[in-house]
DNA sequence: AGTTGGACCTGACTGC
DNA sequence: TGCAGTCAGGTCCAAC
């Protein structure tokens, strides 16, 4: 699932590919390849003819920053399964679908493919999303951080902004899982079900407490923790775990899954005291991972 | 307002 | 072998 490090694997990629590239044409494969407020054309106009001035993050989803005489921004939101590829142009102009694209690493879904940005220079970014629920959003503004999609999101991890103080606010006024307020990203940006199992282990505590019972010892080791397996998941390009689809724009598999210490291990011994790993359901259905000797 | 649980979606997997 | 049922989770939304 594409958390912040994956997201932040592509921003990387993508800003040393594409950066100062111009969008000749978007093509739309697909009815939810764009958020449904925002008519085809309209999407059309805020990225043709324009230029890629930079390109950034926020959370899980990377962004183009785009110019021409006015500016404004592409955001991919990837969901579960969204992928970005970059490719060298191969269909003849006036083609009408791409061709299958094979990179280094393993094959997209053809099917999959929801929409394709064709550049100056015969490359082309293209949005994979098998199921269908990431999409690509367009604003009319550099101002990215101000926008409908992120205006609510709260401190990116690796930020001044997200202090000690600010993680034990929250988590002393909540009454939810712990896992819960992680994946929140009102309150911190950018983790999903991998990232905040591996940080509760990482920090010796369990998933499934209240928020508001985390305390002590407890909160610096999470905080930190947090920030340490972000950025060990960013030197992985990512993860690419058995359920996941998550490739890197040139198609390679991230090698953050070799890390893992409890996502997707349900039953196998802890890597650190052998004890079985548990699973449990949390409020929205999903599964939380975690030793249940290591963390208390 | 915060918390909880369902809907969306489809390939892979499970069991009969 | 075939096919119905289940699982997976990011985000939004409704209900409490």
């Amino acid at each position: 699932m594409p958390e912040l490090p994956e997201a932040e694997t592509i921003r990387r990629q993508l800003e040393a590919e594409v950066t100062g590239k111009t969008v000749r044409r978007l093509e739309l494969l697909h009815p939810r390849a764009w958020r449904a407020h925002t008519s085809p054309k309209e999407l059309a106009d805020l990225v043709e003819g324009r230029r890629i001035v930079r390109v950034g993050r926020r959370g899980k989803a990377p962004y183009l920053l785009l110019n021409s005489k006015r500016p404004s921004v592409l955001i991919f939101r990837l969901g579960m399964t969204g992928l970005v590829r970059v490719a060298k142009v191969t269909r003849r102009a006036g083609a009408s679908a791409p061709a299958p694209f094979r990179a280094a690493g393993a094959e997209a879904e053809p099917s999959a493919l929801r929409a394709v940005l064709t550049l100056t220079g015969g490359r082309e970014l293209r949005f994979y999303d098998q199921r269908l629920f990431g999409e690509l959003v367009a604003f009319p503004t550099h101002d990215v951080d101000n926008t409908p999609e992120f205006a609510h999101y709260g401190p990116e991890p690796f930020s001044g902004e997200f202090t000690l103080d600010y993680l034990k606010d929250h988590l002393s006024r909540r009454s939810a899982k712990l896992v819960d307020v992680l994946m929140n990203q009102q309150i911190v940006a950018g983790i999903g079900k991998i990232y905040s199992d591996e940080a509760c282990f990482r920090a010796g505590v369990r998933p499934g407490r209240r928020a508001w019972s985390v305390t002590g010892p407890m909160r610096e080791r999470l905080w930190r923790a947090i920030r340490e397996v972000l950025s060990v998941g960013i030197e992985a390009r990512g993860s690419s775990a058995k359920d996941e689809t998550f490739r890197d724009v040139y198609g390679i598999p991230g090698r953050f899954q070799d890390r893992m210490q409890v996502y997707q291990r349900t039953g196998q011994p802890c890597r650190v005291c052998g004890t079985p790993i548990k699973r449990a359901r949390i409020a929205s259905g999903r599964g939380m991972h975690w030793c249940p000797k290591c963390q208390k």
